[in-house]
DNA sequence: TACAGTGCTTTTTTT
DNA sequence: AAGCACTGTA
């Protein structure tokens, strides 16, 4: 019969097999919480529970994604497209369309991304005549987003006399003046932040009984992914939507608990058993991603922290390795003796290159990691960090699809409206933001009206030809999907030609940027997801705001009307897309990427990068018992990544705001017990023993020790020396081989001309036919037969003989 | 109006 | 180191 059911152990059954009432899934790392998850909801449907009453709220993209596709696997047919699967922010941005008129926004809306956000948070602090060098907006930003995720409304944040004290005590007396005017301002440019689609949402249930009724009747069976992370906004709205049937199943894991910098609480998961009479709680314990090896250090250090959720997590797995503990001298050192060892293990134990996963506690320490191993030839990709989508060009190019979706998105059209140069500059501007506010009207309707306002003339023109060109891009709107008005914005704003016309490294680098997008949103128009109703200013209207099937079937019947491909459709979903959702992942690829981004991902062999303090644990998360023990489950979430194998690094020193910073080891480290680990290579990596030791206590200069891996000083013992005992001071057992760099052939654009290299200096930038970009780093050799020493972006450094080879100098 | 040069701040994690 | 804001010049 069904067959699923016999590829569960016995708790797994037991939770897929509860399908009424409340249900909480304490799921241990590694212990198959997504397959309980996909095959409970398969069986509610094996029995007779309809995919259209069933939503599964998660965390990521890629978690939703990866839901739906097993979930489909399971069932076999296509039943599965119904239900609803997607992120928090998603679902509720798709009801927030459909319900946006009860709540006084149009279902157009522009939501805005944290640059967006930061944005106008300041552009409001000017305006109320403060000083953004004491109301950093950074800082108003987290504070008015957690005010939002605590589901407090900036009236409230004003009348909170406690919130108040706070703010006077820390002088910032009127963040909530900001707060209130940045709401509003918000609402005028028609957007919501990532924080309002939570906020509002909760709102709209909580102030209007019909809607909340309707979503109560229509998700029947509720299910909750990494329940740990969710803040209040996100509990409360839950709690909302389940108060009908109860039928709620959470699953998550209190040690996996790593996101209260955004408001999640852990006391979600506590409060779930008060919540309702008969809580079921299923826990699942054992472990079928890691060796034991691994695992026992996992539970050693997580065993550090003084609330959790007792369980006793256990695998059936082989012993395997221990760990591998690495110290070298710099930051430097690290990324080359990492990429040294993925070369070596990739020989001796054949494996790819993405079986392989750095992971660092901050983005800024990719850079280490990501040129060792371009000099090693091994392909890499980063996961997060400065994003595609947050790159200037690509940025621009949206904000007119923006300003065509919703003019009053005023971020948008601040951003376009003199690039390219059009005449319409600061001056003008300013004094355009101004008649905005003093009139209470937006931006785009005094550039609408802007005979009226007493605009030179000369200024008057350009702001007329400037409407006129985006009212007929909206006049395609309802006509072109969205990649065909994207190729019409490209083509008359000259956006793209202006790029294409910059030859520079760079200005190529923007105008493949800038394909790449349109290629994007090609892709999307080409793919579409029936997945709702259209209005007639493009924008999708949820399939679930109609509620008589005679009706859907009228729209079914006419398929123009229920595509996605269009363009607000389009802006709604890749401002929710974080880059580790791209798909493109199955490419042979060492994977980097933040410990809080490898979350819910598993990898063979894993390095952890950076185990110092100040960095990891974070400088900035020490100051509490709750802020440590979150950093001791975040190291715990890096270590229960791995599968077979697992290195820890950390340098003595490291680059830091440009200065070379000294750190001791992390103090995680002593809580891993001397057995379950290796630390014969805890002595400076490859290139480094032999030298001289102790990390030391004098100011580490710039060129320390002349040999540039060689510690000159020496004073006290390190902590790390203390602990583990001196480094050893043969070479280590195995060096890894030096493979030949694989070559990485470029493409040489086709009007490659050779320059004239006889007057060729260091410093230029050059692109050789073969070896692609790179820059002169060395000048030799006699004047008739000079030599080249290039660094090459993708092929390392080469010498190169100019009176052969040919190169064009940038 | 636009760009180049200078000086100043940055110091976590993300939907 | 790098990005940003501000200033001064063409």
């Amino acid at each position: 019969m069904h067959t699923y059911l016999d590829e569960l152990n016995q708790p797994q059954k037991e939770a897929v097999g509860h399908l009424n009432g409340p249900l909480m899934i304490v799921a241990g790392a590694g212990s198959g919480k997504t397959k309980v998850l996909t095959t409970r909801i398969a069986h509610l449907m094996a029995n007779g529970v309809d995919s259209f009453n069933i939503l599964a709220l998660t965390f990521t993209n890629k978690a939703a994604a990866e839901m739906k596709e097993r979930v489909e696997k399971i069932l076999g047919n296509t039943e599965a497209r119904n239900l609803y699967i997607g992120t928090f922010h998603s679902v509720f941005a798709r009801i927030l369309r459909a319900e946006a008129n009860k709540i006084g926004y149009p279902s157009n809306f522009t939501i805005y991304d944290t640059d967006d956000a930061k944005s106008v948070v300041k552009t409001v602090i000017k305006e109320l005549d403060l000083d953004d060098k004491h109301y950093k907006p950074n800082v108003v930003y987290n504070r008015i987003s957690s005010a939002k995720n605590d589901l407090i409304s900036s009236a409230e944040y004003i009348n909170d006399w406690a919130i108040q004290q706070e703010d006077a005590r820390a002088n910032r007396p009127q963040l909530g003046a900001i707060y209130d005017a940045y709401a509003k301002r918000c609402f005028k440019n028609g957007a919501m932040d990532f924080d309002d689609l939570l906020f509002k949402m909760y709102l709209l249930l909580k102030n209007n009984p019909e809607s909340l009724s309707k979503y109560q009747r229509k998700f029947k069976y509720v299910m909750i992914d990494e329940y740990q992370d969710t803040n209040k906004a996100q509990y409360e709205i839950v709690k909302l939507l389940g108060a009908m049937h109860e039928n709620i199943c959470v699953v998550g894991d209190d040690a996996q608990s790593i996101y209260s910098f955004r408001g999640a609480t852990i006391e979600n998961i506590l409060q779930f058993q008060k919540d309702y009479d008969e809580v079921k709680v299923v826990k699942l314990e054992q472990n079928y991603r890691s060796t034991k090896s691994i695992l026992s250090v996992a539970n050693e250090i997580i065993s550090n922290n003084k609330n959790q959720i007792e369980k006793n997590l256990f695998t059936d797995n082989e012993q395997g390795e221990k760990i591998k503990l690495v110290r070298t001298m710099t930051d430097n050192d690290e990324g080359k003796n990492v990429a040294d060892t993925i070369q070596e293990q990739k020989l001796r134990n054949h494996y790819f290159n993405k079986d392989f996963a750095i992971l660092y506690r901050t983005n800024a320490q990719s850079r280490s990691f990501e040129e060792a191993l371009r000099r090693m030839g091994i392909a890499y990709r980063i996961y997060g960090g400065m994003s595609f989508y947050q790159r200037k060009e690509v940025k621009d190019m949206i904000a007119y699809l923006r300003v065509v979706v919703n003019p009053q998105d005023e971020e948008a059209l601040k951003r376009i409206i003199n690039y390219p140069a059009r005449g319409i500059g600061k001056t003008t501007l300013d004094k355009a933001v101004l008649l905005a506010n003093e009139n209470n009207l937006n931006l785009w309707q005094i550039f609408c009206n802007a005979v009226m306002y007493g605009f030179k003339s000369g200024t008057l023109e350009s702001i007329d030809n400037f409407v006129t060109m985006i009212k007929m891009f909206q006049s395609e709107l309802p006509k072109k999907n969205a990649y065909d008005i994207a190729i019409l914005v490209g083509k008359s704003t000259s956006l793209v030609k202006e790029l294409f016309n910059d030859k520079t490294t760079e200005g190529l680098a923007r105008y493949e940027n800038v394909q790449e997008l349109l290629n994007s949103i090609k892709e999307f128009v080409d793919d579409p997801i029936i997945q709702g109703v259209i209005n007639e200013d493009g924008v999708i209207i949820d399939s679930i705001g109609i509620e008589d099937e005679s009706k859907i079937n009228e729209l079914v019947n006419s398929p123009a009307q229920l595509t996605s491909a269009s363009l607000g459709a389009y802006l709604q979903q890749i401002v929710l897309l974080t880059d580790a959702d791209d798909n493109k992942g199955e490419i042979d690829v060492v994977k980097l990427m933040t410990i809080h981004a490898a979350k819910g991902l598993e990898f063979p062999v894993v390095f952890v990068g950076g185990m110092e303090e100040t960095l990891f644990p974070n400088a900035m998360a020490i100051n509490t018992r709750e802020e440590l023990e979150e950093e001791r489950r975040l190291f715990y979430v890096a270590i229960t990544r791995a599968k077979h194998k697992l290195w820890l690094t950390y340098a003595n020193a490291r680059y830091r705001f440009g200065q070379l910073q000294q750190n001791d080891s992390s103090r995680f480290l002593e809580e891993i017990p001397e057995d379950f680990v290796d630390k014969s290579y805890a002595g400076g990596g490859v290139k480094n023993t032999g030298n001289s030791w102790g990390s030391g206590t004098q100011q580490m200069q710039r060129g320390f020790g002349g040999g540039g891996n060689t510690w000159a000083n020496k004073n006290t013992a390190s902590e790390a020396e203390k602990r583990y005992g001196a480094p050893p001071k043969t070479t280590p057992s195995y060096v890894a081989p030096k493979a030949p760099p694989k070559l990485i052939e470029h493409e040489p654009a086709a009007d490659f001309i050779a320059s004239d290299t006889s007057n060729l200096q260091e410093g230029q930038k050059v692109e050789h036919q073969k070896f692609g970009f790179g820059e002169v780093i060395k000048m030799e050799g006699a004047a008739h037969n000079p030599i080249a020493t290039v660094q090459f972006e993708l092929n390392g450094e080469k010498k190169i003989m100019l009176n052969y080879a040919k190169l064009r100098i940038i």
